[in-house]
RNA sequence: CGGGGAGUGGCUCAGCCUGGUAGAGCACCUGGUUCGGGACCAGGGGGUCGGAGGUUCAAAUCCUCUCUCCCCGACCA
């Protein structure tokens, strides 16, 4: 039986100053956390209990799928250096020596741990699959910790790995994540959303984020609210209305047209009396190409090359979009001399007319042309003429100009249609927070470090990977977050640190103080988890407490004992409902969610 | 790393400009009265004013350096 009376739960009135956002100040008023420095957390008694819970459902579905490791957090730097990630992770990497000086680090993740594993074990198709996962400790150098909980330096993480012997075994891997994911977040009590993310610089070739929408979160996201469609912003797409094409003006040719002092898309299309939709918008970037690798902190030569952006004149760029068609490299606009070199116009009249594009990305040296895929298949657009006053009309991509690509350069705004065939909603942007992501790994890390095992056939062959993790502490700062107003947050009963707080009104009162201890002992063999407020303190003084730390029921034992009645308030809703002593504990079991 | 802000008792903050040896509310301890939404009265304990150096008869206050934390940006397998 825990009893508030003999517990620290060092809850707060006000919020400390430097915390921001709701979860922070809330965690840290409920008495769950303490800061130890940027980004470093302690957890007290009711933060490590949720945390606990947490990781018992994570636990309990993980192992319907895999089987529980524990790998080090001290990792040697050989293994790092095998995968290439020794130099690819920069400061973001904790480093340290050893007595003899020898280079360790804390890890980030542990594919290269894992791998390693793999390496020295796996021998056989026979072997596979295997998921291997654990819920461990990663520490990262974050540039900037921020928020509370959502980005530390030193967090929990359930991290799986999985093997198998082609791609369709990794196809069946993943989607028992997919599978497993959702069921532990639904435990959770979390609204989330499943969207398609960026493979990154990791070589894989599909992944997943578990995005929950909240104000406090860093991502954005974009969203359909009637179906199930949600991406993150550069891979959004949304569906265009059709547009009408001009007609093409005299031979079809390109055709000069003045258009004195019309710098902008809006004022040239009014004066010329056409819709910005058939304009074309001419954007001048600089990209920067680094010879050194990436990830070495010797700066090597750099080189700049242009890269020129075509957009629907009434379209923004993603920047994100723009990165991934230009295989991440650095990119800025165009400084205004650097315009004149390549278009000899002042800016306001850019187009794409006169100038000798890349063929494809590789033909180095030249000016790179891309088209975004709203204008494939356009004709007669305009655009500017790179000369001044003057714009051109006929302008049609391929035929015109030669594009050195189209690609996806758009950026979806709010209230967009949803891209899903027959769906017709709008679209909405929010931003999110990130608790869980699949990935498929590929052969990076094993090909890498060195893993092989034969196959059928007996020829030795790579395994391919997939690697899935959860942010322990984010579930509990998502829920927080989804689930909070000006005197605390209640958390879904399967990770709440108690189910219910029994309230003795006042302890003074014989008949209330043991009525208030039999219900909690009653509850507690009923199975549920009960915290027993049996302090001195006035009623007011509970009530608020238990407003404010998080458990989703309260039961309120007062003066109504003599009737044999006590209150039970729901913490979400306020709800208060009177509910005969004798049938307290049929009342929760009837409650009791059924995925307990 | 660039820009901004802040470090004064456990928490929230005042005092700093204009130097004179530290305050309030909450929390805590003792006694009493209270007891259904953060009570009241009386008494009490607790502070290297982030740190170092300097100016001065005298520094929380002025000057220099430094550390830490927060926010915006950059960054974020």
């Amino acid at each position: 039986m825990h009893r508030w009376s003999q517990l620290f739960i060092p809850t707060l009135r006000e919020a400390p100053a430097d915390a921001e956002v709701a979860s922070h100040k809330l965690l840290v008023r409920a008495g769950y956390i303490r800061q130890l420095g940027a980004g470093i957390y302690s957890f007290l008694f009711l933060g490590n209990r949720t945390t606990q819970k947490i990781m018992g459902i994570v636990r309990q579905e993980m192992d319907k799928i895999g089987q529980e490791f524990y790998l080090p957090a001290l990792n040697p730097r050989e293994i790092w250096e095998a995968s290439g990630r020794w130099a690819a992770m920069g400061d973001n990497m904790f480093r340290l020596k050893d007595r003899k000086g020898a280079d360790l680090c804390l890890g980030m993740t542990h594919e290269e741990v894992m791998t390693d594993i793999a390496r020295k074990e796996l021998r056989s198709y026979k072997q596979l699959p295997q998921i291997w996962y654990q819920i461990q400790t990663k520490f990262r150098d974050e540039p900037r910790p921020k928020s509370g909980l959502l980005r530390v330096r030193q967090f929990l993480m359930k991290d799986a790995y999985s093997f198998d012997i082609d791609a369709p075994g990794l196809d069946a891997s993943y989607q028992k994540h997919y599978d497993t994911y959702c069921r532990i977040f639904d435990r959770c009590g979390l609204k989330y959303r499943v969207i398609d993310a960026h493979s990154g610089a990791m070589g894989g070739s599909q992944s997943q984020e578990f995005m929950v929408r909240t104000p406090a979160g860093e991502d954005q996201i974009v969203s359909c609210e009637k179906c199930n469609y949600a991406a993150n912003m550069e891979k959004a797409t949304s569906r265009l209305a059709p547009v009408e094409d001009l007609k093409a003006e005299g031979d079809g040719q390109p055709l000069e047209v003045h258009t004195p002092g019309q710098k902008t898309i809006e004022d040239v299309a009014r004066f010329l009396g056409v819709s910005p939709k058939n304009k074309i918008k001419t954007l001048a970037m600089m990209m920067t190409e680094e010879d050194a690798p990436i990830g070495t902190k010797t700066p090597g030569k750099s080189r700049t090359r242009a890269v020129v952006l075509l957009m629907r004149g009434d379209h923004q760029m993603n920047e994100a979009k723009l990165s991934t068609a230009v295989a991440g490299k650095q990119t800025r606009p165009m400084q205004e001399e650097e315009i004149r070199d390549l278009f000899h116009s002042p800016a306001g009249y850019l187009g794409p007319l006169g100038i000798d594009w890349a063929k494809d990305m590789k033909d180095s040296g030249k000016p790179i042309l891309l088209v975004d895929e709203a204008l494939e298949g356009r004709v007669n657009l305009i655009g500017g003429a790179n000369k001044e006053d003057y714009h051109v009309k006929n302008l049609t991509p391929g035929k015109t100009f030669h594009p050195t690509a189209y690609a996806d350069l758009r950026a979806v705004t709010a209230g967009d249609e949803c891209p899903s065939v027959g769906c017709g909603a709008a679209l909405r942007i929010d931003t999110a927070v990130e608790i869980g992501h699949i990935f498929k790994l590929g052969y990076k890390y094993s090909q890498s470090m060195g893993a092989r095992v034969l196959d059928r056939n007996g020829k030795e062959v790579a395994p391919i990977m997939g690697s899935y993790g959860i942010g322990i502490e984010r579930i509990l700062t998502a829920a927080v977050e989804q689930n909070n107003d000006e005197n605390g947050f209640w958390l879904p009963p399967s990770i709440a640190p108690f189910e219910v707080v029994v309230v003795s009104t006042n302890p003074k009162d014989e008949s209330i103080r043991s009525t208030a201890e039999d219900i909690a002992q009653q509850l507690e063999g009923s199975g549920f988890d009960v915290l027993l407020d049996d302090r001195d303190e006035r009623p007011g003084v509970k009530f608020k407490d238990a407003d404010l730390v998080g458990i989703p029921f309260r039961v309120n034992v007062g003066k109504k004992v003599t009737e044999g009645i006590v209150e039970v308030v729901r913490r979400s809703t306020r709800e208060s409902v009177d509910v005969k002593i004798s049938a307290i504990t049929e009342y929760f079991q009837d409650l009791r969610p059924a995925a307990r």
